[in-house]
Formats: C-alpha cells, sequence, structure tokens
DNA sequence: CTTTTTTGCGCAATCGATGGTGCAATAACC
DNA sequence: GGTTATTGCACCATCGATTGCGCAAAAAAG
C-alpha cells in the first residue's frame, strides 16, 4: 500500500526506517520478544510499521535458519476421486488450523514418482507427511527415514511406520453381506452368482477379497476362484472385464462387488454400450462412496471410508513424539442405496446464497 | 545409504570430502558448470560423489538466494469435486512435466480466505500462480501484483488479470436447448415448467442464466423470474429449493437445469426423501460432468467443462512474456445422457492390473 | 623465452530470518 | 554513593546455495 517498490518489505527495510536493529525488528515479528525482553513499545512500534508496510516473513529464509518450512504434506494416489479428494479437504481444513500450510500432491500410483516426489518434498523441508494409498510406502519410508521427516502412512499400511487404514476386512464382509441378503430377496443363490471386480495387489484388496470369500462361504457354502477378476485400479481395464463376462455369459452377474468407486466407473462405461434392460436384476456393491453414484438405476451398496477420520487420526499420530509402529483401523460404514450423505463441503459458509426464495 | 547421519548432506560437505570449493560444487550440481568452465572429469567426480551421498540441493535455501522457489500454485474453490479435482490432475501431471513442483491449495470459496492464503503462498516466494473459481479474483489479483508474481484466472474471470473461462454463456444456451427438446418428445413446454437451481452471483452463474433465459424465451416464448433459484454452491440449500418447490406445487418441475454438480448433490438429498415415483418424468440439466450422474434413472444432460484445455492454456499463458489482459473462452461440450467419458485417471499406466483372467 | 590468451577454479558477498552472547543504561539495594 | 541486578537491545555467526569477480597455472602466440 505505502510502497510502490515491487519487493517485498524485509526486516532489514524496517530496521532502516525504525533505527531498530535486525534482530530485535525478527523477534517483535516472530513473536518472542517477550522472552528477550523487548520493551512492549519497542514492539508496538515495529508491528505498526510491519503492518503499514505489507510485512510478511519470507518462509523460505525462515526455513533454512530454522531447517522447518512449516509445510505439511499429503501424498495422494489421484485426486480426480472422491474419496481421496474429500481427504484433501479435510487435511486443508485441519493443517490449516495449526497454522501452518498444508501442501496435497498426487503421485499416480507409480511407485517412481511416489519416490521422486518425496525426495522433492524433502528438498522443500517439509515438516510431517501423511503418506496416502502409497503403492510402495515401505519404500517411501525409507526415504523419509533417510531424511529425518515424520510419517505416517493412511489407507495402505506400511510395515515401517504407524499406519492408519480402514478396516477393510470388516467393510468387505458388511459389503458382501448386504449383497447377497439382498439378492435372496429375488429368490436363492448360487456361489457362483455373486462376483468381485477390480483391486489389485495391496493391502486393502487382499482383505476385501478374504471378507467377500470368507462370507460367500459362509452363507452360500461356495467360493468359486473364476469369480475374483483383479482388474486394476483402471475404469478401462474393468469395463473390459464386465465385458468379457457379458460376452461370455449373455449377461453381467446377478450381483457383484466393485473394489473401489475407479473400478465403478468402469462399469459406466460398460453401462454406456448396453441398453438398460441388461442390468435390470443386478444387485451391486463398490467399496467406496459416491452420492451421485448411490442413486443409480440399480441397487447399489456402497462403503463409505471414513476420510475425516483418518486424516484426523494420521495427524494425531503425526503430533506424537514416538509412535508406535501400528496398524490402527477406521471403522467403515455400510450405505444403502439411494442415500445422500453430507461431506467436507458441507462446513462451509455460503455468504451468497439466496435464501429468500424459499 | 553410505551415510548413516541423519542429516542431509550439503555442498560444502561434498566439498570438504572431495576437496574441491563449494562454488564449483553448486555449479556442477546445479548445471552451470560448463557456462563456469569447470572440467568435465571434475564434474563427472562430483556428481558421482553426490549420487553417492544421496545429495539433492536443498530448495529453502536456493529459493532464497534467487527469490524464485519452483513452486507453482494452483488455488482452487474445493477439492471434493471432480471438476476441480480434475483439474488439479491435469495440473499436476503438466506442471511436474515442466520440472517445477505443483501446488494445490483450497480456499472454500471464501474471499478472506483467498487473500491469506495467497499471501502465504507468496511468503513461499512460488513463482506462479493459477486462481481457479475464485470468489474475489481481482482482490487476489492485487495481492500477486504487490509481489511481482505472474498469476491468471480460471474458471470466474477477472477483470485486471488474464482469465480462461468455459464459454458459459455457449454451454447453458446447449444445455438448456436440449432440456426443452428432450422435454418436447413428451409433449408441449409451457414457459414456467423448465427451471434453474443453483448457482450464485458470479460471472459463471449469469452467462449461464442469460443464456438459459434467451433460450427460453427464444424456444417457449417466455421467461418468468420465478424459475430462477440461485441457491448458492450449497448441496444443503439447493435440497431445500427442491423441497420448496415439491412441498408447494406437489412435484418437481418437468425440467430443471442444475447450475454445478454441487447443487446436483442437493438434488440426490432431496431424492433420498422421495419415492422413486415422485421423479419418474423429469428432465434433468446439470452445468458441470460426473460419470456416474449421468447414469441416473431420468435424462441427465451434462455440461463438461474442458479442464485440460483451460490449465493448458492457463499455464502457457504464465509463460508468455507480457500477456494481454483479456478472456480466453473454452468451449465446453454437451454430454447426453448414459454417457462415460474418460478422464485424466485414464493416462495412468497401471502396471499391476491382472489383464489375463480376459 | 616473453607475452597474451585461455582454462579451471576459489573467494567472498548475498538472500532474509534466527538466536546465542554481550554490553550499556537504568533500577534496586545496602 | 557505590555495588549488584535487571532491563533493553545490538552484534554477529549461521542456515545452504548462488554468482560476480579475480587469480594462478597452463596453453598458445610471437
Amino acid at each position: 500500500m505505502t510502497d510502490k517498490t515491487k519487493k517485498k518489505a524485509t526486516i532489514y527495510d524496517l530496521s532502516v526506517i525504525s533505527g531498530i536493529s535486525p534482530s530485535t525488528v525478527s523477534a517483535v515479528l516472530n513473536g518472542t520478544w517477550r522472552k528477550r525482553r523487548i520493551k512492549e513499545a519497542t514492539a508496538e512500534l515495529i508491528q505498526k510499521l510491519a503492518e503499514e508496510h505489507g510485512y510478511s516473513a519470507n518462509l523460505q529464509a525462515r526455513g533454512l535458519r530454522s531447517s522447518r518450512s512449516g509445510l505439511v504434506g499429503l501424498l495422494l494416489p489421484v485426486h480426480d476421486n472422491r474419496y481421496f479428494s474429500s481427504m484433501a479437504q479435510y487435511f486443508e481444513a485441519q493443517v490449516r488450523s495449526t497454522g501452518q500450510c498444508p501442501i496435497v500432491v498426487s503421485a499416480c500410483r507409480d511407485p517412481d514418482e511416489e519416490h521422486q516426489i518425496v525426495e522433492s518434498l524433502i528438498s522443500y523441508s517439509i515438516d510431517e507427511l501423511l503418506i496416502a494409498g502409497a503403492t510402495d510406502p515401505d519404500g517411501v519410508h525409507d526415504i523419509c527415514e533417510r531424511a529425518g521427516l515424520k510419517h505416517v502412512n493412511i489407507d495402505l499400511p506400511g510395515s515401517k511406520a504407524p499406519s492408519v487404514v480402514t478396516d477393510n476386512y470388516e467393510g468387505g464382509r458388511l459389503l458382501t453381506q448386504a449383497l447377497i441378503e439382498r439378492m435372496r430377496e429375488q429368490g436363492p443363490v448360487a456361489p457362483d452368482e455373486l462376483h468381485l471386480f477390480g483391486g489389485r495387489d495391496d493391502h486393502a484388496s487382499r482383505e476385501r477379497i478374504r471378507a467377500f470369500r470368507d462370507v460367500k462361504r459362509a452363507m452360500l457354502g461356495g467360493d468359486p476362484d473364476s469369480c475374483i477378476q483383479p482388474t486394476g485400479y483402471s475404469p478401462g481395464n474393468t469395463a473390459h472385464a464386465f465385458e468379457a463376462f457379458h460376452a461370455r455369459h449373455g449377461r453381467l452377474p446377478r450381483g457383484f462387488f466393485v473394489n473401489s468407486s475407479i473400478n465403478l466407473e468402469g462399469l459406466m462405461r460398460f453401462l454406456a454400450q448396453h441398453p438398460q434392460e441388461a442390468f435390470a436384476d443386478i444387485v451391486v456393491g463398490c467399496f467406496d462412496y459416491d452420492p451421485f453414484a448411490s442413486f443409480l438405476p440399480f441397487p447399489l451398496f456402497m462403503i463409505r471410508q471414513d476420510a475425516e477420520a483418518m486424516i484426523t487420526k494420521g495427524l494425531s499420530i503425526l503430533s506424537t513424539t514416538r509412535p508406535p509402529i501400528m496398524t490402527h483401523l477406521v471403522a467403515p460404514t455400510l450405505v444403502p442405496p439411494r442415500t445422500a450423505l453430507i461431506g467436507p463441503l458441507d462446513a462451509l459458509k455460503d455468504p451468497d446464497a439466496v435464501h429468500s426464495v424459499l
């Protein structure tokens, strides 16, 4: 405002115009001035000046000196997904409320990307890191360890750092059970009428598949291997799997468990190619919640993972001194078809909304 | 690896163990060594050493010296939304491919938050900023301007910096027209049978509403004010608007235009409260694309905004020397019901996918 | 064998903030 | 009034990398 100069004011600028030493200015502006026995009047003077000149600390300089940066990272597999983007949303709010700066990045489920990105975050001296859904959590751990960076795994556990993950077995159990019960409303269910699509060889998929098989064996008396198709986390591959099944059997399975909302997008691609009748009587489960998917024109049971609780727990572990290396389970919930849950966006105020129309 | 020390190696460490001066080490490791006429052998030696000791530059130090940071920011209204999260996805990929570090933050559509967050990004000396969907683009501009930070508006235009936005009028026109044509398949359409919900007093909403009204007047011969309900970008408020309409008329409008996927979530909340029959014959348009929403059990026309093109254009403007202050329009596309488009995630490789099952 | 040119690299200041140490001036005490 | 305590603040090294400048040794030119 008062300064037309293109560059930001520094403590030296304030020092010159106030005739007070830079170290005193620094102390005043970073809040340590009482400890340094600076007179209240001096502090007020400097604060006023800083205000007038729009001073704000150069955080790179501060970070260099203190080898901390005030940055807290969240490493995601992908942004473009309601589960992970809601994590990002909660993460931002919580980190910002501690006065730190959240920085969210995605590594596309590529281990090399994960490593590179973490290295680069370390180069920026980030203070803490939440590693969500990493393909190689232990590899990332080693990198963090070497740099002395505090970190926690979220969503997919690692063996070398504390982890916070959904109780995937329980979620898988809830979902499979709900599917079978719903299918039984249409008549008896044979073991080969309930399939599973999607997921890969990671902890979450394994647990979900284990639950799926356990429940099938207990409730249906059987569990053929051919009912499991881990197509990876790719909409395209999942769509192919549905097409292949349909080509072979002339229809989709009566019931199936889709391992994530990303795989569920594969189902949408299949649907786009087929008339509504092709799936008039299917019952579907999806391990993820999406508000639109919940209203699709077939019964769709969803599992809502508690992203908020996981972020909260993860951050609280980070603020613990020497957290034990263990895996914390967070309970997911079964969401029946046609359910609209509220999400992180509901916490936002919207002052411009026009209410009068009601 | 070779070093057990907890701290990262610096150019000084490498200088000591190699007997070569820090400045030479620095030059070698930042690539300016040819310009400084360093012997090739020396360079190789240092590079080998750096490799062995897992050296990576302290970017805070570099940033301090050069008053650049290698960080490029994307300021979003919210993460938890397919439109913005796909922007984030494209943004990350594109920025990373230039060797810079993307940093994505959200400001919750709160002007104060926007200002604060931008101030803090500036404190980290970020090099460039994409401002997406800002509530107060010109306010943010002033802050950037003062700090000499290059910036571009995306999605919502500002008057003081270059902007890249969807052609909202054209999108609104396409959508309204598609709605009316579809409604006419069921019989003649009266002006008060087509409504609009959602949006607030921003450029995008105004343009969409203008198109909506123009098309209604042209095609239906009328355009009552009572058909427009800008409920803000809040699922809750939107749901209330639907409930209120339903309470008054005993049904939803035959056709309606929903201003964003966030408002569409409000419709889901309404649906959850009512039996399927309550909306057997509605025709809906939504200004945003979501792959699941597209398959909802009623005709839902969607507008897909070209996030990728907007990011690309925005970044290219940032790399221009003195870009003119103008608004670039990006054409959106009309997406008919039951369409599964591919998105940014399809660019990802997925090595672990099991294809054999096909 | 000089003189000039080129090669190769080191010196030292700098970016902005932090914090340990030390030194006056003032206040408190006997 | 002289001595000790306290208050208030300045000095300066430091964090790690960058970069203009300059100097010695080697090479080329004369």
